[in-house]
DNA sequence: AAGCGAACTTACCAAGGGGTAAATTACTTA
DNA sequence: TAAGTAATTTACCCCTTGGTAAGTTCGCTT
């Protein structure tokens, strides 16, 4: 066996698999660094090949993407789905749709802001998929925002806007703080959050708010 | 006089004010894409100007990025801290402190995104000065967020940690909803994050809440 | 009118990104 | 052992971006 002058060839790693590890790769990159910002030569050096074999597998960098955002919105489609479809108190819905999102990102968190991405390029077919997703999540928290407004007293629609706009964002920051501390498990996050929103009513219970009304 | 042949020379407008405008564009271009996305020839189109001429006034675009962060690093905690120094019920602070920011940020909201910018490259000058600032509101944030957790049992430093965290993202999540409703004074603002609080507050005021402690 | 400095552009370079065509290597099968 | 096919790389192309060097035009002064 002489020296090979080329390190083409196959390494023995059958298609599919190789698609799997890319497409972990680049959910990686995708959730860590956003879509503009990631690059296709650091997802391929990530999984130990090259640019080239990405766009053989999975087509143009929007594509890839694609098949990465498939997975992740049925899964947290899914989970959020079940969390609000199984009764309860209406004080719980909101613990149970965070336990079942942690629970279904648990092992790859980072894939919550493949869904989230906010540089994808605008009018493309990925933002669209994106945007679908996202859409049908938005629905199902408008109904629980919307009736908590209600229960508060306000009728604004702009109000259920913001509030919606806040509790996803809010979902979004735990997941990112979550990121950062890798160590702890979702049960272990659901509660903090159970008690981080008990300290939040300790606030609002506070006298003397500045409730004026426009 | 005949047609001039290139358009280089003065337009007539002096150095301070020509520094001032590609101030204002960059930091609306910083701001709205993030520093990674951002393009000098964008910014330089913005005031009219070549893509050079931002290299001559302030060098790099790291330096564009920091000349940008300054003013806009001073405001805001400028703020946020007589928002928290003046006296008062500890429940009227966090809407003071919202207040105080959206006054600053009015006239320039996507300012607030210079600040917590997180497509800085890391290692960096910019990313150090931007750090520094934040690292100054976020201690005066942790102040108040320590005090409510006190208040309601949790001992807990990551409980600390998380909470300051969620609260500026909070933050960042209303002045992102504000920048998108530009009619929105900040008055309203205010008011309308008033309305949100007390809606949460109908949140954990429901029976039956999942407060294990791990 | 000649000169000078401030304001501004044209023309360029190197690096990095997405993307494609054409090899190259290895495993399997006849 | 020769052929065929799957897996993978090499070598490109083109575009955009940050960045630099060398002009070019204008207005003011002497």
């Amino acid at each position: 066996m002489a020296t090979p002058r080329s390190k083409a060839g196959t390494k023995g790693v059958p298609r599919r698999d190789r698609q799997q590890q890319i497409l972990e790769a680049a959910t990686r990159e995708f959730g860590t660094r956003g879509y503009t910002a990631a690059s296709l030569a650091a997802i391929a050096a990530q999984v130990g090949v090259t640019k080239t074999l990405l766009h053989q597998y999975f087509g143009t960098k929007e594509a890839l993407y694609t098949a990465c955002l498939a997975p992740v919105g049925e899964r947290i489609l899914d989970a959020v789905t079940t969390a609000m479809g199984s009764g309860g108190t209406t004080g719980e819905t909101p613990l149970r749709v965070l336990n079942g999102i942690f629970t279904a990102l648990e092992g790859q968190r980072e894939a919550w802001f493949v869904l989230y991405d906010t540089t994808l390029p605008a009018g493309g077919e990925a933002a669209a998929r994106a945007a679908g997703y996202r859409g049908a999540i938005d629905r199902l928290a408008a109904d629980g925002t919307a009736d908590l407004l209600r229960r508060s007293g306000s009728a604004d629609p702009l109000d259920a806007d913001a509030l919606a706009y806040v509790w996803r964002d809010v979902v979004a920051t735990l997941v990112r703080w979550w990121t950062k501390h890798p160590e702890q498990s979702p049960e272990a996050m659901t509660q903090r959050c159970a008690r981080l929103f008990a300290a939040a009513a300790a606030l609002t219970a506070a006298p003397g708010t500045v409730t004026g009304s426009g």
